[in-house]
DNA sequence: AACTATTTATAAGA
DNA sequence: TTCTTATAAATAGTT
């Protein structure tokens, strides 16, 4: 996307996937909320990093709270 | 985000709501499954239309079975 | 559904 | 982690 293009794989050094991780993340979470705002649907949205760090977002009719990965 | 700057609030318009719906769909599950690969995350996005469509994403250890609207 | 001018996201670097 | 900036990507309005 800027500097350079890059490949859509894992990226393998470990700081550089966490930086991609925060910044892809807020992008991420922005775009669900302004489909859900301009376009008025529900949009539920949920990230467990590797470290087990949850993340979410949810508009209000949505209930993620039985989301979980798989046992 | 191009040939005019939008505000983020419903489109009034019914048509121009489902076209937007429809491009801005397309790239929010994109960014969901590239975060997910380029950062090795679990992420589950589900998304339901006023309509009452389901669209759903998830990597594949997400289990998003038991995800459904506020009842 | 395609086009394209422009905005937005973001990779690399500081 | 926050800022900068050059460039890639997404997309609003048009056709």
């Amino acid at each position: 996307m800027t500097r350079e293009r890059i490949q859509i794989k894992k990226i393998s050094n470990a700081t550089a996937r966490q930086v991609t991780f925060s910044k892809r993340r807020r992008g991420l979470f922005k775009k669900a909320e302004e489909l859900s705002v301009l376009c008025d649907v529900d949009v539920g949205l949920i990230v467990f990093s590797s470290s087990g760090r949850l993340f979410e977002y949810s508009s209000s009719r949505f209930d993620l709270s039985q989301t979980k990965p798989r046992s």
